[in-house]
DNA sequence: TTGCGAAATGACAACGTTGTCATTTCGTTA
DNA sequence: TAACGAAATGACAACGTTGTCATTTCGCAA
């Protein structure tokens, strides 16, 4: 029977009902096992008859920890949504709950602001998602006392980092064209200002000029299906044009629609590659090779990497999660 | 200089070194006006100096509030972007942090259970985001002092609850279908547990038979393009059917390639409405006409409504945002 | 029954803040 | 200069929990 008409039920209320002592209860939430069976129903009983729950801020306050990771979206984008299951997830493993406050669209935040933010609320460590470039990033120095990762394809002086291994993932793709005999590679990136597209584009860059093959100009596109259309369209004009990487999996599609209303085929006149590996949903029986990225296993680590340090705040490491090409049929083998 | 050796620097730490008393300190934070103006710069170089920071759990423990909203994920889909996105916005906005926590894969998560977990972390209220049945739904009774809201379409005896319009975006397309002269209306569904496809798939059935029309056989999908393709080959075949309505734009992409693969035009001579108006970023000039709802503005209710029933907790509201009818080509208009 | 060590329980302080109320300091007026 | 009310500051308790250490109770051997 609840029947509370007063504020909050606290361990002293419950103590008194069971008629044992403050401690008493406190242990029978703590270490059970340290308490007579029979003591303990009765704690129980009452607990339940007055609808206590523990309090959060006192237990905090005398503990001097939460129990919560802080994470601040900077950016919340398709991929994030994986990301934040894969954070969510590795927390719940490990008994942690998340904090989350957000940049507002048109805010501007650094990453002190976001720091001086977090640190006033209920976090051991926190985790910062950042897909653009920041004012202050080089110069930000984390709280001692609070372990902080970023993810981002940046290398931080003092802070830990977790990214998916954009560059790698953007050569990979690459090499796999030229180890399929073509002679080079153009590419349609995504939006200037995100760290994604300009990771994958000096993956791309590399991997080219890594077997002394002179980069063509990259085309602007803007993530969407219309402006890989329109970059598709340019390139239906290049006869060099044989394989073609974009920043992600919808102006792939685009680039492939421009290229058959031009009377090319894929693969057959030109080759694609996409990132994202995420066109399946949207086109059924599709052809095109992706770059995957895990998304959900870069909020693991990410997670994990921050209790880990828990300890260290100080510690600073650097993780790499490497994509996978999944192979469909997007490519033409020109050898032999 | 901060040369905190020490562990956390306390309001008092900061009094001495700024020779004021504790609730000096205090004032500063929290009503500067009542400190003079010479104190106060005291007491701020001190704090500067020292590195203080507000301790969270003392604060609330005083005060008797968090200033957090609680969100419970039991389900992460992609609207749910947008979702959290509109949630942590408004919540921003007003001053709240989020907590969260998630259902994990597999496990099994009664609305009692994030209760029970939400109301031992730190949050004034909370938001369940939930988006399939769960088994004590009905039963459920949210705790007493901590407003609670329900993010699904189905209505719940005691607590608040806020949806799409999604019965009410599902009847808007079908009247649509039908105020252009189409004689009856095929549906293709998502996964079988999902409201959203149930709700989608009620609104299609009341529609029709608001009009007279016995609702056909609907068409079990998945989500997926691929199950769309295979049910357009399936519709492809009846002579009858003119009108398609997907519970998503993929499927619906689906059912336009497989009508025309089998050598009918979309929309001469059948008719597609899909879900979500997603079509356009990974299809080049897409012509999918669509219902699209505004999950944005659904978190930001949500978060409205906890906020504004932190005060009395057991008030109940149904709020149904409305879903919006993207016009494009895919729909042909039969009259005369 | 007594005595003893181990197990179970309790009293009290402490965590770092804010609210209440008392005290000091200030600027003005008589 | 004294007296006064207002402004500024301070002393102390309280929020609800857990750690420390003291005390009580228990089970069992002598």
């Amino acid at each position: 029977m609840a029947t509370m008409d007063k504020k909050n039920v606290s361990m002293n209320d419950v103590a008194i009902a069971a008629g044992v002592s403050l401690k008493t209860v406190s242990r029978v939430i703590n270490e059970p096992d340290s308490v007579r069976e029979s003591t303990r129903d009765k704690v129980h009983s009452a607990m339940e008859a007055l609808g206590f729950r523990t309090n959060f801020a006192a237990r905090s306050l005398k503990l001097g920890r939460y129990g919560c990771i802080g994470v601040v979206l900077f950016h919340l984008s398709g991929g994030a949504v994986d990301m934040i299951d894969g954070i969510a997830d590795a927390a719940e493993e490990r008994g942690f709950a998340l904090t989350m406050i957000k940049k507002r669209a048109g805010e501007k935040m650094t990453l002190a602001d976001a720091a001086r933010r977090m640190s006033q609320l209920p976090v051991d460590g926190m985790i910062f998602n950042l897909r653009q470039m920041v004012d202050d990033f080089d110069t930000f120095e984390a709280p001692k006392d609070l372990k902080t990762v970023i993810i981002t394809p940046m290398e931080h002086p003092t802070c830990s980092t977790v990214s998916d291994d954009q560059e790698g993932g953007a050569r990979m793709a690459c090499e796999y064209f030229l180890n399929h005999g073509h002679k080079n590679v153009y590419f349609v990136s995504g939006k200037k200002e995100s760290l994604s597209s300009q990771c994958r584009m000096k993956g791309w860059r590399a991997a080219l000029e890594a077997r002394g093959i002179e980069p063509p100009e990259p085309l602007q596109g803007d993530w969407n299906a219309d402006s890989g259309y329109a970059a598709g369209l340019v390139l239906a004009d290049k006869p060099d044009c044989t394989a073609v990487l974009a920043a992600n999996d919808c102006m792939a599609n685009g680039v492939m629609m421009a290229l058959r209303d031009k009377g090319l085929s894929v693969p057959n006149d030109v080759s694609v590659i996409g990132f994202d590996d995420e066109l399946y949903k949207t086109i059924p029986n599709s052809i095109l090779t992706s770059v995957k990225f895990r998304h959900r296993e870069l909020g693991v680590r990410a997670l994990n990497e921050v209790v880990a340090g828990l300890e260290a705040p100080s510690s600073r490491s650097r993780t790499l999660v490497s994509g996978v090409l999944v192979e469909r049929s997007s490519v033409k083998d020109l050898r032999a």
